[in-house]
DNA sequence: GTATGTGAAGAGGTTCACAGCA
DNA sequence: TGCTGTGAACCTCTTCACATAC
């Protein structure tokens, strides 16, 4: 057992697995092996042993993982034991989806209160929380909020992070479609729904679906 | 010029880089360099030119690239020179979200159609669309259009996308939280919201946030 | 002088093959 | 026999240094 850097890569399916994980042990399996996990998330079995053998040996040779026990082991890896305070700015149609989602609260986030700066949208109520008034942000204790979800206009997301990060904030989660600059100890984590979509008729393009003259 | 195989990271940022011309460009600037471009985006110059050089000579040495012709070289590259016909399914909140979002026009993209199977949904105006009965998508014309968008429960995810490749659809954004299975052609993009906000916290754990015994 | 394009070196990540344990 | 854990090989992608063109 030797200290090593855990690559990037392999952060980023953690979370899949503990997914996973937990769809499998819904299903009444008490025990899952490396090849039943890869086949449900469409991933190869030896990648995901890799992975696990970054953080220990979490499972046992000739018999596989214990579900209950894994999907503890994965949420210690990524921090998720105890729960996470999120905060969304920008209460427009994808800040109002977000608000209502139900998907956050499985892996242990609560969305304590969210901003923006419409005054038809501030007081009202949107999922569990009141809409304040975006100019309120600051007042929050510095360091009470863990996370937040930046779900305004691309002109007004570095403004936005830059008071988050004032309030103590650790991760971002930028659905703005521009680069944010923040401190490197902040994690930031941009989706930018459009480019997603907009890479997918480079593979429809019949001829050089693999490669290019260059 | 030589035949290469292009990697997948370059075609992931090339959208990146579309965007980034098109802002710069509506700045006033009809000729920009690597670095600039780089800087605005946060990326590496010497990761742009390394990624543009794969598709040939786009620039100028000692000049930089003109604006309008790149945009419209990778608009070509990204196969986004004609306009691509999208087609929803699910119109619950994110459904509606991306229903009432702006930022596909600029890639070309046009939603012509939405579904539905909740009877208090169908027939109600979303956006520019009326919203359909989710057993009509089988009557899309074969191959009238190009891409779909996922954006339903997990359990309903597998069998939409088997009807979305039955009427020749080449591509799909998949919103729902589970692998979804496709012939190779298809190329299927997901973006699991929960599961990207799910990754913050272990950046955030203070004592091995590069690294991990094991 | 300035900025591009690219071979080569270097990191980083994936796949393989197999040792070792149940 | 079945499945995990992991060094080593392999492959992909990133970074660098510099030749080349304007």
């Amino acid at each position: 057992m030797r200290y090593r850097k855990v690559p990037d890569e392999t952060v980023r399916r953690m979370p899949l697995y503990l997914r996973g994980v937990r769809v499998l042990s819904e299903r009444g399996q008490s025990n899952i092996c490396s090849k039943s996990l890869a086949d449900y998330l469409g991933v190869s079995a030896w990648q995901i042993r890799k992975d696990f053998s970054y953080f220990g040996e979490l499972g046992k040779p000739g018999v596989g993982y214990d579900t209950s026990k894994l999907d503890k082991q994965i949420r210690r890896i990524l921090n998720l034991v105890r729960s996470h305070s999120v905060v969304l700015i920008g209460v427009g149609n994808l800040g109002s989806a977000i608000l209502s989602f139900t998907g956050f609260g499985q892996y242990g986030f609560n969305i304590i209160a969210a901003f923006d700066c419409d005054a038809n949208v501030i007081g009202k109520k949107k999922g569990h929380v009141v809409v304040d008034d975006v100019s309120e942000i600051s007042r929050l204790k510095k360091n009470s909020v863990d996370l937040g979800i930046i779900a305004v206009p691309a002109s007004a997301a570095q403004e936005i992070a830059d008071v988050l990060v004032s309030i103590g904030i650790k991760g971002i989660l930028n659905f703005a479609p521009v680069y944010i600059s923040v401190p490197k100890k902040v994690k930031i984590v941009t989706i930018d729904i459009a480019i997603e979509l907009a890479r997918l008729p480079y593979y429809m393009s019949s001829g050089q679906s693999q490669g290019a003259w260059e």
